[in-house]
Parts: C-alpha cells; sequence; structure tokens
DNA sequence: ATAAAGTATCTTGATATCAAGATATATTTA
DNA sequence: TAAATATATCTTGATATCAAGATACTTTAT
C-alpha cells in the first residue's frame, strides 16, 4: 500500500514521542489535509467563473433552497458556518456582480431578504453542473463503494459535531 | 440511521435538480464540513496556549524532525502547504513569542535556519500531548475499526492529490 | 569564467475572515 | 403597557493569508 505524507509524519512522531499514541492524527491529520486539497482543487474552477469559493456557495444555497430563491443573510450565514459580518462582505460583492440582490424583510424591518438575480440563476444552473462533474473526477481514486463507506463514516462524525452544538 | 446537515442539502438538490448526479458532493462535502467543525473544535486548545493553529503546525514540524529541533523556511512552507508570504510572518509570531529562532544557514548565505528554541521545546512537550488528547475524544463517535476504514479510504485519496502535485 | 537561470527569503498590497460593538426592530417578561 | 432582553444586519479594527515582485545568493550552461 502506497504511503502518503501522513504516514511520514507519524512515523517521525512515534520515533519522537516513543510513548504516546499518535493515531488520533492518523484520521484527523488525513481529514485536513485532504479537505486542503480538495479546497484548492475547487479554487481552480470557481476563478474560471471569476468567483470565489464563499461565494460559489453563498449562491450555491440560494439555487437549491428553490423558488423562489430567496434567503435571509441570517439563514445564510448560520448554514454555511460564517460570521455575520463575513455574509455581509460576501453578499456585497455578489450584488456588485448582480448575482444576488437584496430587499426588505417585509415579515421583519430589522431584516433583508436575499434573493438570485435572474443573471445569478442561470449563472448557477451553468456553473453547478461543472462544479460537480470537477469533483466526480477529484473521486476517481475511489470505488462506488469505497465512496459508500467512506460517507458512512464521515456522517456519523459529522453527526456527532452537529449535535454538540 | 440518523441523517446530517448534508442529507439534507442533496435533498434538495434532488429536488431542483432531478437530472444530475450529485454524489460527489456526498463525499466532499462532508469531509469539507467535517474539516470546518475540527478546526474550530482544535482551534479552542491552541488558544488556551495563546497560539493560533497555524503556528502550532509550524512548532509541530519542528519538534518532530527531532534533534536539533531545526528546518529551513523553504522545508516549512512546502510541507504546510502554505506560501513563502505566510512562513515569514508565522515566524515573525513565534520569534516574537520567543518560541523559535532565526539564524543564518550555513550552507547557503541566501537561506536562514529555524529553530525550537527551549522554551519552544519545553511547550511543545506539553502542548503536543494534550493535542492528541483533544483530536481523541473528537473521534469518540468512531469505533477503533472504523476510525482504520476511515484511513485506509482517506490514505487512498490523499495519494491521488499528492501525485498529482 | 561569465552569463543565464534558478532558488531562498522577505516585502508589499490586496482580500477574506473574525470578534466585538452599534443600531434598529421584535419578543418576552413583569 | 413599559421595560428588559433578544435578534438581524452592518460597521469597525485586527489578523492571516496570498500573489507578485524584490534582493541576494547559488547552480547550470555556454
Amino acid at each position: 500500500m502506497k504511503k502518503d505524507h501522513v504516514d511520514y509524519i507519524i512515523s517521525q512522531w512515534e520515533n519522537e514521542m516513543k510513548d504516546l499514541d499518535v493515531s488520533p492524527m492518523a484520521v484527523i491529520g488525513r481529514i485536513s489535509r485532504v479537505a486542503e486539497h480538495l479546497n484548492k482543487l475547487l479554487q481552480e474552477n470557481y476563478s474560471k467563473f471569476s468567483i470565489n469559493g464563499g461565494e460559489f456557495d453563498v449562491l450555491a444555497s440560494l439555487r437549491r433552497s428553490g423558488k423562489p430563491y430567496q434567503l435571509t443573510p441570517t439563514e445564510l450565514y448560520n448554514s454555511l458556518m460564517i460570521t455575520s459580518g463575513t455574509i455581509t462582505n460576501r453578499l456585497d460583492n455578489l450584488e456588485k456582480s448582480g448575482l444576488i440582490s437584496r430587499s426588505p424583510n417585509p415579515k421583519d424591518r430589522r431584516g433583508t431578504v436575499v434573493s438570485l438575480t435572474k443573471k445569478g440563476l442561470s449563472f448557477m444552473n451553468e456553473a453547478y453542473p461543472a462544479h460537480i462533474a470537477h469533483e466526480e473526477t477529484l473521486l476517481e481514486s475511489l470505488s462506488n463503494d469505497e465512496r459508500l463507506e467512506l460517507i458512512t463514516l464521515l456522517r456519523k462524525l459529522l453527526v456527532s459535531y452537529e449535535e454538540k452544538k
């Protein structure tokens, strides 16, 4: 079996701290590193559309919410795991690009409703399938069964973190 | 089986784009989200030591490299997947905290050697086991066998990304 | 030996993010 | 109802990061 960088890191620790069981980092170190690679690799695709990953995530949330493609900033920043300041900034950029618009929330005068514009909708209708096709190529090293196993294991972890908060 | 947030996202996409197979994001979306949770959860531990995750990674690289706990900035930024500008910044901060020191590289007059100070070494001798103990608690939802399966799958992915570059 | 190309580190300027706080409005409590 | 508390969004100031470029030295090619 071919070794990865984390195997190398672990063997270093085993030499240096012989009494410490570093096996948790065999899992966590790999998750972090795989996520970093994926982030970088996916970025290429976003920049083709001159947008960044965070902004893409906002548009995707709106698109998959279905007609009328509207959510509040609060709903967006909660589900995207970002702060309110960050969503303000992302929405400002997307508004400048004409991909979303903001209007007063008729149900809450403190609030705002964010909508995908016509341009934003047709952008996502093209960009999202292209994004998925790219993701597919990034999983080529795994069989279908392996992907299913991986999903099951990651879901367990995710459920445990989502319960905590 | 309990559902996670990604299950919810996928069912939204399935309603909205009925002809698109979004299964790649069942894997990639979970990896990203799990990594984000882990990042946030691990952060808590770093800030107890008034240091951040990036700086911790630098110290860990030096510590596990073994005596004399020295690496060059180039070795560090390559293995940490960051840019040269970022390592300069992290080293500046760690130097101010007295955890590392920089000295001229006797083998290359362009270069520098970064060393863990006595303070940095004793810091990591305490902090690293604490870090691993924390990581262990973050994996409580998985059995030992499940962790091993997960490692095998993630290694495959990681090897494929490390080969590309 | 000299010129050309490559490399190590740092600097600069731009950007995305966060935490904390401000403001306006909603909701709950007394 | 009035006061207290909570919430939605935005603002501000600080920070970490990156990409691109600068400088000094090293290596390779002619």
